[in-house]
DNA sequence: GAAGCGTTATACTAT
DNA sequence: ATAACGCTTC
């Protein structure tokens, strides 16, 4: 690919690359250049004399828009710098910070999952009742997501598509209304505010429209079957004369969860009059070996995607089913496994472990750990979201904005002697005042309050055009408190010192925040920051749009596929096996799937407390398996495991 | 009344 | 691993 006169396309690629003649949905099954049309349209574009900067890349993630942007580096040579590749969400913002006031964002934050659900959890408190069970506050929270990417209202949403009854519709609709009266006065924006309010000034206020629509003259959007109704509306407002080049694929449709509907690919044609649809149908990326197993699964649902793929390339190559007794023996053999294909010469980066689920990892996580394999955890838990870590952006934050209350208790509550109430009592001097300066002079002197908590925040405020320093002075600020509090406080320690590394690369406290918050970063991400050959484990949702020649599917086993959240619901259960198909087609060359039936540790008492495990069981998308389609190499592992090997588990299994 | 501590429940996917 | 909860202590 670094060569730009090697970036041949096939017809069909090059057809869809250069139509030139209004809207197009490219129909692109998993593997089949769908990335590399992309970029050759993009390309063709710059060859047209169209502008860099008037080409709007929207991809589903942040890795995506950078490896596109790279790409396309080395195919025109010149500086892609200068397109707007990014998210739907990292798009909304940048425009709306472009221009504040018609958005009404000046002194706003952007608050991550984890801070919606503190919030929610606060506004709970003040509904809940003792005969009616209020559904928890991140459920809440998903209810009040959905509705917004839906497009719909909180009242259509429940009494429409949800079971709750007459009796707690009305509840759960004043928590959402406590929950966004709260955000408004701590001036947080939530992810979904930053669509909402971006497609909502969209469609109300037209002279804001026509002029951010006439920025682009052409808008390429990848993943178009995940996108949903809200992302629709701006898409929808942005077209015209801007031309749409939209990229999907149905059967890789996996973000129902979040609003997207799979048929909306379906349905381009009616929503966008005069639109062509193309397609890309061979495969590059895999053996026949592999597309026959990802067929058949496909095949066996009774939804019709009309999708078979070939494979482009000669060689077969079976995929391999190995079983274990447990998920430590699983995690210690797919250590063995890589280490025995680094000795045999092959990159740790040939190779990508995927999972269902973040947790179901941790097994394989401790393996690589100790085994010293250098890893990547993506989809995993972001370095933001440890306790410590948090403890020490809540200083932070709370010397960037005073209306940032959910900072402000966190920070307050970490000093002895405060607790949930005081700090709340604090907080409420802080409010109506306009300055930052003015709300902690109110502090000042209050019961409770000293020199000692406040000169912190001070000093963070005084140094927020330099990250960097600010996070070293707030870590030592907090070193002896955070000491006492935590136990191997050594390890976490270091957390801080990459963050003051990951801070250097930010000219603004609030930039440094809002980045992370938008694009978390995971601990096994920032600690190989500069590593460019290392095994990717991450989620079959992150792993969409990936690939690898190596790829292990790990737990693949009921209970997992489909997942035993998702059963009882025939749309869920249709979208678990797209996951499991998105996983299965990332592979090159090698597809190495692996399952446990009994698991030890934590998952053992967790299978017996939730009683949909045995409605799993099943459902299992391997009980009619073919045994032809792969090397079912079953059975115990134990004869072929070494046990001097080391097994990092054993100290974790005392812990519960 | 509020802080602090020990115990227990919780855990899918993500911008 | 973390946070909510209930109980005890100041």
């Amino acid at each position: 690919m670094s060569d730009p006169h090697n970036f041949s396309l096939n017809p069909q690629q090059e057809q869809a690359a250069t139509y030139d003649e209004g809207h197009v949905l490219v129909l692109a099954g998993a593997g089949t250049g769908k990335t590399r049309t992309i970029i050759a349209r993009a390309a063709h574009l710059i060859r047209q004399g169209i502008d860099l900067q008037r080409i709007l890349l929207l991809t589903f993630t942040r890795r995506a828009a950078r490896e596109m942007t790279q790409r396309l580096y080395q195919i025109t040579g010149e500086s892609a710098q200068g397109i707007m590749a990014g998210t739907f969400h990292h798009f909304c913002l940048y425009s709306m910070r472009r221009m504040p006031r018609h958005f009404g964002l000046e002194g706003a934050n952007v608050i991550d999952r984890d801070d919606q659900v503190q919030l929610m959890k606060l506004v709970r408190g003040t509904l809940k009742q003792k005969a009616l069970p209020l559904p928890r506050a991140a459920e809440m929270v998903n209810l009040r997501s959905y509705a917004r990417n839906t497009n719909q209202s909180m009242e259509d949403y429940l009494k429409g598509h949800t079971d709750y009854d007459d009796e707690l519709i009305p509840l759960i609709m004043r928590a959402a209304q406590g929950y966004d009266q709260r955000k408004r006065e701590n001036r947080y924006l939530d992810y979904d505010d930053i669509l909402y309010i971006f497609a909502k000034t969209l469609n109300e206020v037209p002279e804001t429209r026509d002029r951010i629509r006439a920025y682009y003259d052409h808008i390429l959007v990848d993943e178009m079957q995940d996108t949903n109704p809200l992302q629709w509306l701006i898409l929808d407002a942005l077209r015209d004369p801007a031309h749409l080049f939209c990229v999907g694929d149905d059967a890789q449709s996996i973000y129902a969860f979040r609003g997207a509907d799979f048929r909306n690919v379906h349905s381009f044609t009616q929503r966008v009059p005069g639109a062509t649809i193309l397609r890309l149908e061979r495969n590059y990326r895999s053996t026949q070996g592999i597309l026959d197993l990802s067929n058949w699964l496909l095949g066996r649902s009774p939804l019709k995607y009309g999708k078979k793929l070939k494979a482009h390339r000669k060689a077969k190559s079976m995929p391999l089913l190995r079983d274990f007794d447990s998920d430590f023996d699983e995690a210690r053999w797919i250590a063995k496994d890589l280490l025995r294909h680094r000795a045999e010469g092959r990159a740790w980066s040939d190779h990508m472990i995927i999972t269902r689920t973040g947790h179901g990892a941790r097994a394989v996580e401790s393996f690589l750990v100790e085994k010293k394999i250098p890893y990547r955890f993506v989809g995993g838990i972001s370095l933001f979201q440890a306790a410590h870590v948090k403890d020490l952006l809540a200083l932070l934050r709370a010397a960037l904005s005073h209306h940032d209350e959910l900072a402000w208790a966190r920070y307050l509550t970490l000093w002895r002697g405060i607790g949930d109430v005081t700090a709340a009592r604090l907080i409420t001097k802080l409010r109506g005042e306009n300055d930052h300066a003015a709300a902690l002079q109110q502090l000042t002197g209050a019961p409770k309050m000293s020199a000692e908590i406040l000169e912190p925040v001070a000093q963070a405020r005084r140094e927020k055009a330099d990250p960097p320093l600010a996070v070293a002075n707030a870590a030592n600020a907090l070193a002896k408190l955070l000491e006492l509090r935590y136990d191997k406080w050594s390890t976490r320690k270091k957390d801080f010192e990459l963050l003051a590394r990951l801070a250097a690369n930010h000219r603004s406290l609030s930039a440094f925040i809002e980045t992370y918050v938008l694009d978390p970063v995971t601990a096994s991400d920032a600690a190989q920051v500069d590593r460019e050959d290392i095994v990717t484990l991450t989620t079959a949702h992150s792993a969409k749009g990936t690939e690898a020649s190596v790829c292990y599917l790990i737990r693949v086993e009921p209970g997992m596929y489909p997942h035993f959240r998702s059963v009882g619901d025939p749309d869920q259960e249709e979208e678990e096996r797209r996951i499991l198909y998105v996983a299965m087609t990332r592979a090159q060359d090698e597809l190495i799937i692996t399952r446990t039936y009994r698991t030890g540790g934590y998952h053992r008492s967790a299978w017996g407390g939730f009683g949909k495990a045995q409605a799993a069981q099943a459902k299992y998308f391997f009980d009619d398996l073919n045994d032809s389609l792969l090397n079912w190499n079953g059975g115990s592992d134990r004869t072929d495991v070494d046990y001097d090997f080391f097994d990092p588990i054993q100290s974790w299994d005392r812990d519960f």
